[in-house]
RNA sequence: GCCCCUGUAGCUCAGCGGAUAGAGCACCGGCCUCCGGAGCCGGUGGCGCAGGUUCGAGUCCUGCCAGGGGCGCCA
């Protein structure tokens, strides 16, 4: 197949913008053609109308001029010029089943590992030890999660850091709360889970008694100071704290494992290096005994310079030395070129700091990238924040385990036909896919509205749906006698039913492309929504197995296969798992 | 007081400076001799307010209004 080797990416939208780049070119160098999907034809170019602006030429001619330079013949049956002086350009059948069929050979489904991998290490979930999970973490794990899966795919070095909090202040009296209840009791009570009695019943303690508050001050002090037994206390809270935390996200289906456990602690020895390296910059200064740094451009209520705190009055450490720490870490010893920090909104202007004084001190390069991937709230269905303290905190296992229990329960009402075994497997799959999609599905800088029924409803844009789309597809193999499609098999596009389908699945590389760019799982998922409506439609219109000819028959189940591929790899890389049955 | 984020249909959300602002839920109306009805086809309904920039603004700028968050020793 010639035809085939001459568009070897499976992005349509590369491929057209690319041609248009190039007839840009002739008139001036450097245009975007401003390529977007149209309503009107498969794209529209409105480059020519900027460029004419600039240039002070007609744009309908210009935008002429442009497709006359064009190489579109082999691509495009239908190129014009419309209104003001879009261009429209409407694919051929052609090429579009050249395309997919390029897509179909592939196991990457076209998707091209990335020409400049680069090593990213990405922070994200961090729970409190000695503290519950809880719906707040379910976002920054669950987005994090997304994101490595697809960075890891598109062929970077992805190094996963859970910087979990294990240092500070609260240990004192969590240690002491530890030695009270007696250790096997404290282990008895953590292990089963139950972080937040403990956690609780800690703080109520210290509240009530200052005798005790007084012992988790001196107890912060020997933990400081390396008091041996102080320090095998807590690191029993750490272990079993991370064992809990381990049973969650076994829960959740991420990748997280306990070698990506960086927690605060861990950058305790390197904290005397932060505050030599900034002293010899000559960037510290000392305010009521407090060493800072004052990164230009920050100010507080009063109009004064800011300071990034590095180290408190009381000799002490806080969180801004432990993440200029970890920056200089990443970048120094492990070599990152990417750094990621999918954190809460809230911690915006703590990272700006953070990587101003990174940056002035030379621990972030240039050429060395430092993004807060934040995320908004999450929000009762009152539209209140959910908080911690509040009293009425749902706890992320609950949450998980009643997502899986309505699944099994939606099921049951379906009377779905499955053994048992299968039955539970899919259950999980449905319940957590459903959860984690309906968090990754909204756009993750916009506060997030957890609605227990919305989010396990069973329609629309959620997990389930494309799910089941994955099923249907599935099935229609079980019922055939075929396993595969033909690999070599070209798709004929003639049907407008088969010509949408076929344009949606060439719609995966972009849709990619601008999930990673802006690290948004939500454009991959509106991607794979609008997939998954196209081929129910494509599947409810047109008859696939009892097509009227073998080439169609052929050619509309390799459709559909490839639609099941991507289905099953995007939402993979989501997190997020599909059954052949539900 | 200053700074950041958000404001799109009754509700939950898409909209990358371009043409008539799209979905889902809910509501209304069709489709079960037909490959899985957790479905399909169709309908009602909307850009917080006021200016400005632009050939063109939901998108960019300014002001206001509303909600949330942040603003030196908690993380």
């Amino acid at each position: 197949m010639p035809v085939v080797a001459k568009w070897p990416m499976a992005d349509t939208r590369a491929v057209v913008d690319a041609r248009l780049r190039t007839a840009f070119d002739t008139i001036e160098e450097g245009v975007d053609p401003v390529l977007r999907p149209s309503d009107r034809a498969d794209f529209q170019a409105n480059g020519a109308l900027g460029l004419a602006k600039r240039l002070g030429r007609n744009p309908r001619e210009l935008a002429e001029e442009v497709i006359a330079r064009a190489e579109l013949a082999d691509i495009c049956s239908v190129v014009e010029v419309s209104g003001p002086g879009f261009i429209n350009l409407t694919l051929a059948d052609g090429f579009l089943s050249a395309q997919v069929a390029v897509m179909a050979g592939d196991e990457r489904l076209g998707i091209e590992a990335a020409p400049d991998p680069s090593k990213i290490v990405i922070d994200y979930s961090a729970p409190n030890v000695a503290k519950e999970m809880h719906v707040g973490h379910l976002r920054g794990t669950v987005i994090g999660d997304a994101l490595t899966r697809t960075l890891a795919f598109a062929g970077h070095e992805v190094i996963r850091e859970n910087h979990v909090g294990d240092w500070g202040t609260p240990f004192g009296m969590l240690i002491e709360h530890l030695v009270d209840l007696g250790e096997e009791t404290a282990v008895a009570e953590l292990s089963v889970g139950d972080l937040d009695a403990f956690y609780r019943d800690a703080r109520t303690a210290y509240d009530a008694s200052p005798t005790l508050q007084e012992r988790s001050r001196n107890r912060v002090v020997l933990l400081q100071g390396g008091d041996e037994d102080t320090l095998r206390l807590w690191r029993v809270l750490v272990a079993e704290s991370v064992a809990y935390f381990n049973e969650v996200y076994g829960k959740l289906g991420v990748l997280l494992e306990d070698s990506d456990v960086v927690g605060e602690s861990s950058y305790n020895p390197m904290l005397d290096a932060v505050v030599e390296d900034l002293g010899e910059r000559g960037l510290l200064v000392e305010n009521d005994g407090a060493l800072c740094v004052f990164p230009p451009g920050f100010t507080n209520r009063e109009g004064e310079p800011l300071p990034l705190i590095v180290r408190k009055s009381d000799g002490g450490y806080g969180y801004a030395a432990t993440d200029l720490a970890a920056v200089r870490d990443r970048v120094g010893r492990l070599g990152a070129r990417r750094i990621l920090y999918v954190v809460g909104a809230p911690q915006a202007q703590h990272f700006e700091m953070v990587f101003a004084v990174a940056r002035m001190a030379g621990w972030l390069p240039d050429d060395v990238e430092a993004v807060h991937v934040s995320f908004a709230n999450v929000l009762g269905p009152d539209h209140k924040m959910l908080k911690t303290r509040s009293g009425s905190t749902i706890k992320l296992v609950e949450l998980l385990d009643e997502a899986v229990e309505r699944a099994e329960t939606a099921m049951a009402e379906r009377q779905v036909d499955l053994d048992p075994s299968e039955r539970a497997h899919v259950a999980r799959l449905l319940g957590i896919g459903a959860v984690k999609y309906a968090d990754l599905s909204t756009d993750r800088t916009r506060d997030y509205v957890f609605d227990w029924e919305r989010m396990l409803a069973f329609d629309g844009n959620t997990a389930p749906y494309l799910q089941y789309a994955h099923a249907r597809i599935r099935s229609i193999f079980r019922r055939s006698e075929i396993d595969h499609v033909d690999p070599a098999t070209v798709p004929v596009v003639t049907d407008p039913f088969e010509r949408a389908l076929t344009v949606a699945l060439l719609g995966f590389a972009p849709a990619l492309g601008a999930m990673l760019e802006t690290y948004s799982p939500s454009k991959l998922c509106a991607y794979l929504y609008d997939l998954a409506t196209t081929f129910t439609s494509f599947y409810e219109n047109t008859p696939v197995l009892r097509a009227p000819d073998e080439a169609t028959r052929n050619s509309r189940l390799l459709l559909a296969e490839l639609t099941a591929r991507v289905l099953a790899l995007g939402l993979s890389l989501l997190g997020i798992g599909v059954p052949d049955r539900m």
